[in-house]
DNA sequence: CCGCTTATTGGTCACCGATCCAATAACCTT
DNA sequence: AAGGTTATTGGATCGGTGACCAATAAGCGG
């Protein structure tokens, strides 16, 4: 009865294969730290032998980086989608500051600070953390700009306002790992949500409107 | 020609060798960070056998804790003391936020960092972490509150101003690690300065320039 | 001054990382 | 169908960690 689920060996060609390592590392970074971005840990995941993700990433520390990488790119396009024509700048930025002032997306906020931090030690991360925040920041200010023309937003310097919310939304990120009681008086995660609606002129209030309007209205 | 150095064996009180101990600690958790506060790499800082350490913390976590709550509660007392009655609430702000703003102290918000991450996996820093902000957090409301009485001060909700002005500061904390050139167009740093500007009704700038005013004018 | 408590030593052990490498076998090419 | 390329295996090595413990000696109290 020895069953023999000792699937042999099944060889894949080299970039499927490494796609599927740098999926299952993103799947562990985000749901479990950088740190367990592990030769042993992902060939486990794939149920194959360390050695292998050796073989495609000989420094283990650039599977990190492209674990983060691929997590938070992912991660952005569904936050931060790059322009979708029938949706206004407001509902856009709804979804991107609610979405992150809110509990959801935690994973993606602990990962940031994860990153953030081990970047003090890995090279290779620190640099993913940079381009992935210029592309970020790009993406923000962008959709302000929109809003600007589009008369949605009222701002004088674009730039400022979208550093601004993002200081915010990166400060709530640094308390990712509480688990204390959400008493914080002033429910926290409205800093993030006034700050941008401060920033823009917008009328407070407006943007957690815009999330909710837009989840009780599924198909226009 | 054998000089001994080998200084035989120093026996001290447990008092004092374990205060000399966190000492040690947190001076390595804020140079090098928290993952280095390892009982081989301060007993080799103290010229000492790393079971030694042992015998004072055998779990080295509640040293890592005590690490950052020491540094921690240090650099508090410099960068926000309590009362000193000749100082103003402008002032003292001033200190703690251009402080924090401005490049100096990075150590203190790397170490920050590296608490409110690790404090993922580690329950023992997740609660000395928590303490800490919670000290901070009250000492900067008591802050507010007593500017608010002397008039320097205005903002109808003492808490909620102290919130912002935290959450932009530790958002702050979050690039600590960032080695970019500070090319960032709209000077970073500004944005906690400005925020704790905005929160307490002072007029842009204020903070900025009492504090060049202060380290100008040494001795009153 | 001697004895006893205990701070301090100098190891051991098990665990878990990265890195490297020879051998194996899957699969494509001819 | 045979051969060759190389993806994949199964080790071994090395360095770092925490935990643990018997033996030693420092220095205090009698």
């Amino acid at each position: 009865m020895t069953s023999r689920p000792r699937s042999q060996r099944t060889r894949k060609s080299p970039d499927q294969r490494r796609a599927e390592i740098v999926e299952a590392a993103a799947h562990i970074a985000l749901g479990e730290g950088l740190e367990l971005v592990t030769l042993r840990r992902i060939a486990e995941e794939l149920g194959v032998r360390p050695g292998l993700i050796h073989h495609y990433f000989p420094v283990a520390d650039h599977l990190v980086s492209e674990a983060f990488t691929h997590a938070t790119t992912r991660e952005r396009e569904s936050l931060l989608p790059p322009a979708e024509e029938d949706l206004p700048p407001v509902d856009r930025l709804a979804r991107f500051v609610v979405g992150l002032a809110d509990g959801d997306h935690l994973d993606l906020s602990r990962l940031w600070l994860n990153a953030r931090h081990l970047s003090r030690f890995k090279e290779s991360l620190r640099l993913a953390v940079r381009t992935q925040e210029s592309v970020t920041r790009a993406a923000l200010v962008t959709l302000v700009q929109k809003g600007v023309r589009t008369g949605e937003f009222e701002t004088d310097d674009a730039l400022k306002a979208a550093l601004y919310i993002l200081v915010a939304v990166d400060g709530l990120g640094s308390y990712a790992n509480d688990d204390s009681p959400p008493q914080d008086g002033p429910e926290i995660g409205d800093v993030a949500v006034e700050t941008a609606e401060t920033r823009l002129g917008l009328a407070p209030g407006t943007l957690r409107t815009r999330v909710r309007a837009r989840s009780a209205d599924p198909a226009p």
